[in-house]
DNA sequence: ACCCAACTTTACACTGTGTAAAGTTGACAA
DNA sequence: TTGTCAACTTTACACAGTGTAAAGTTGGGT
């Protein structure tokens, strides 16, 4: 609805976005994000405590442009366990690619900083009750392989999805984001789903 | 064979480990190592260029004293592919918690410093070897899973050994170092082995 | 007695974060 | 019209950590 004179605050936060995608890659000082935003490195301040606070500030800017809530609620249209794993995988390995650079810096940040490893975590986890309803649906069918508890098949699935594993996969293998998405899709249909039995 | 006295360098790079492995952990500034060492901030400096080439350097002396190649080695011994696997699971997955701080430190320095991402990269490189001779064992078996190629198989292998899943797993997930081999030996061979068919 | 290499001491340049405080400006109100 | 207030700018500085520079010190070998 609102097209309205961009204030300050959303100047800074769409600067600070602008820069971590940039390409070539840019610095994302707290002096370059002021310049990029065209106000002065005090601004900055006088809206975000430190560059944790903008950091995890403009994760959620980007959540809101991204409307990530509903793209991963999609997988829970699923008729089958299979076809919601399957669309989990999809829905958050398409989603990945568009978080992955502030992602990046977040975990970074998160070795020295409490904020920001808390920021994270929390995405983390709800990332893990997307995992758990997957497998739990699979479970619901009689097709969760019994190799894996719920619990333990959840975890390796969480593990596998993680943004490490898509930068390993798209970066070291150089697989780009299609391969990415097929690999994936087969290996967690592999490792998690088994036919289900004849008997009752 | 040799106790003699420990040189400078040798005191500087000991140090460097000491405090990387310390519990709780402490930070490795320049001036810390120094302290922990011995000697002046100054003589660090004097022996290694810049921090990177540091911990560089500390990292091949943990690998003499872990008899890194040797342990990995163990691995060809094995007589069947799935054999093969199973053992480069256990003798890499018991390898990353011995090496997993100095690991972090390197990858987070990969980020910007590029003989930190070379030599990290370099040592990935050496780990994919044993991923792919674990995956060819098990194609010269016959027993490789048709569902991957043995590039792909190897590419997959390797993503799911990386010490950001063995993070994960312990961390996040909270795993123990036994459950973390006891899952990953189970979902390697879920992904890759394949029973022979009877047919010639 | 001298020298040299290895080391120490002191000092400083540089980057980036974060704090402090005084100045500017433009909109809105009395 | 004047005043005031919030948002912003400008300038300056403290601090940590890396890396450089250069003048001491010291102890073993010749």
């Amino acid at each position: 609805m609102s097209t309205s004179p961009p204030n300050t605050r959303t100047k800074i936060l769409q600067a600070t976005l602008d820069l971590l995608f940039a390409d070539p890659p840019s610095k994302t000082r707290m002096s370059d994000v002021a310049t990029q935003a065209g106000v002065s490195r005090q601004a900055v301040y006088l809206h975000f405590e430190n560059r944790t606070d903008l950091l995890i500030a403009a994760t959620h800017f980007l959540d809101e442009t991204l409307d990530t809530k509903a793209r991963l609620a999609a997988s829970r249209n699923a008729r089958s366990g299979l076809e919601r794993l399957q669309a989990f995988v999809a829905a958050w390995g398409g989603y990945i690619p568009e978080i992955y650079k502030i992602a990046t810096v977040l975990i970074s940040l998160s070795k020295t900083d409490k904020a920001a490893a808390t920021a994270w975590e929390n995405r983390m986890q709800d990332m893990r009750e997307g995992c758990a309803a997957a497998i739990d649906a699979l479970n619901a069918d009689g097709t969760l392989s019994p190799s894996f508890s719920p619990d333990d098949a959840t975890d390796l699935l969480w593990t596998m999805l993680s943004v490490s594993n898509w930068e390993h996969s798209t970066r070291a293998c150089g697989w780009d984001q299609e391969k990415y998405l097929t690999v994936l899709t087969l290996a967690t249909r592999t490792l998690f789903y088994s036919e289900p039995s004849k008997l009752p």
